[in-house]
DNA sequence: CCTTTCTTCACATCATCATGTGAAAATTTT
DNA sequence: AAAATTTTCACATGATGATGTGAAGAAAGG
């Protein structure tokens, strides 16, 4: 039984939907709401499985919902249902770590659909969404195949303090183990980067995502 | 009248495969290849609507293919059609601009149907496939509104040069300038960007693309 | 012209980092 | 059980970085 809670400022839309999602057997709608200003507390509240968001709501909006909801409840699944297809809102919402993306022109029954796929490893997007999104990452520009250096867990932890702008001394003093052993992993992690200074560690590890 | 170019190594597949597109009435398969050696000759050559491309495969596999392909033809259409679901592939697949992403197991039905779909201007996807995209994102972390922390020209060069993983020493060298005057500019970018070290300054440009 | 900001450099001192050697204990792999 | 790898720690030395004070010429802006 997969618990539904809708955001969605038109009271006839939301009626309408949450009608819909009430004629599968194994959705429950535990809760509709017409802005995201409580998200936290009713999503507390209701633990649902997935959240529906619109975009366009008074107060606070779907966006600025979808990053309340994942800070605190990462783990919940959220769809956006939106009129909206800019390259905007669309970017933001992926990166704000939406897990589909439906415009709401979509069809009722492919809506359901849609939401059976995500709760199945899916991530539904209307087509035209997808193109935006397959769109936007070349605009970064190309990657090369990120390497593997092969770094031991201690050196990974080691260098993601230092990437976080620790000394070694606090480095040793959060892993609570002695600066030498600091010193000995940072070792490690230069060889294996092929580095010779902190910053040249860090630099490298942010870049290709490393930690 | 759609024109589609095969690249696919196994002879029986890409034998099912073109059988297949030439079902349709409106497609037409202009040509197959079992690997992307002369894929800027054969595209030059067939002019092809759209190219189907299998990733592995000898000597240039699919997303060399599809690097080729984009650089010199970007308005041609690709879609992947490969075994492969692992994030690196997808990932440099997405990168490198592929329009469409279909593991083989995928029905005839619906790779025609996707084939369709991308035509009308959708980005055809395996529903796994759509949230391997999603979830890349993510990870690239949301970037703020960038700030401007107001550095100077010389500030900012020390720094571009520090991120780069030079010494002041080195700095100085490149900048013809003394090591006390390298010292000085660091002090400034240490009090505008509000860190304490190389590292921390180094972390903070590269994330928030100061450099 | 005057003021402000930027750029340049010096000197000093303490803290931190880079690098090497050596080695024991714990863990994982074979 | 033996071998390989990882994790832990120590000591030492030279290099580099962090921070503060002070100051003078250049450039920009009012």
């Amino acid at each position: 039984m997969k618990r539904i809670l809708v955001f969605e400022d038109n009271p006839n839309y939301r009626k309408n939907l949450a009608e819909l999602l009430r004629t599968e057997p194994d959705f429950t709608v535990v809760g509709e709401f017409s802005d995201c200003r409580q998200i936290k507390n009713q999503v507390e509240f209701a633990r649902p499985d997935l959240v529906l968001l619109d975009i366009d709501m008074p107060h606070v909006d779907g966006l600025q919902g979808l990053f309340i909801l994942k800070q605190n409840f990462p783990a919940v699944r959220a769809m956006m249902l939106t009129i909206f297809d800019d390259n905007e809102k669309v970017f933001n919402a992926i990166c704000l770590g939406a897990d589909g993306y439906l415009l709401k022109d979509t069809a009722p029954e492919k809506i359901i659909a849609a939401i059976h796929e995500l709760f199945d490893g899916g991530a539904p997007m209307t087509p035209a969404i997808a193109r935006k999104v397959l769109q936007i990452f070349p605009r970064a520009g190309f990657r090369a195949s990120r390497e593997d250096y092969f770094l031991t867990e201690k050196e990974r932890e080691v260098l993601a303090h230092l990437v976080a702008g620790l000394s070694y001394k606090m480095v040793a003093s959060e892993m609570e183990v002695s600066i030498n052993t600091v010193r000995t992993h940072v070792s490690g992690v230069y060889s294996k980067l092929k580095v010779h200074s902190v910053s040249e560690a860090v630099a490298k590890a942010i870049r290709e995502q490393i930690v």
